[in-house]
DNA sequence: GTTATGACTGCGA
DNA sequence: TTCGCAGCCATAA
């Protein structure tokens, strides 16, 4: 069942249902997969995502404050910027543009089609 | 088995 | 407004 898969790769699955151009938050992942309190552990999933799975579209995940937090893990600090630029994202100062605008609710997505 | 860590979040000063 | 502290969960050592 979708249950028997580990916390890592309930947290692929969702990201990987991000739409291309808009962004959601760490903590709203993790609440999605049923861990409220584990957006730390998103984050450090994805970081293993790179070589442990294929592509996961992790610059499309910023904290609350639509802040680029985890852009450092990139390998190269421009690396997140330039990844949403190229799909319509504007970023300033770190920050994505009209975040809330473009912010997209796992919750919402998973409640019409569960993972 | 315990301990430490982390790409977070919320509240208080 | 910015800054700091505490809570939260899963994984690694």
């Amino acid at each position: 069942m979708s249950e028997d898969i580990g916390f890592f790769e309930k947290v692929y699955q969702v990201v990987r249902l991000i739409p291309r151009g808009r962004v959601t938050s760490y903590g709203a992942i993790a609440r999605s997969i049923g861990s409220p309190g584990a957006g730390r552990m998103v984050g450090w999933a994805l970081n293993k995502s790179f070589s442990d799975k294929g592509f996961i579209p992790a610059h499309r995940v910023v904290n609350r404050n639509g802040r680029l937090t985890g852009k450092i893990h990139f390998g190269g600090k421009e690396i997140m910027r330039e990844l949403l630029i190229s799909e319509g994202i504007r970023i300033v100062d770190d920050q994505v543009v009209d975040f809330s605008s473009l912010f997209w609710d796992p919750l919402k997505n998973i409640e019409e089609f569960p993972i």
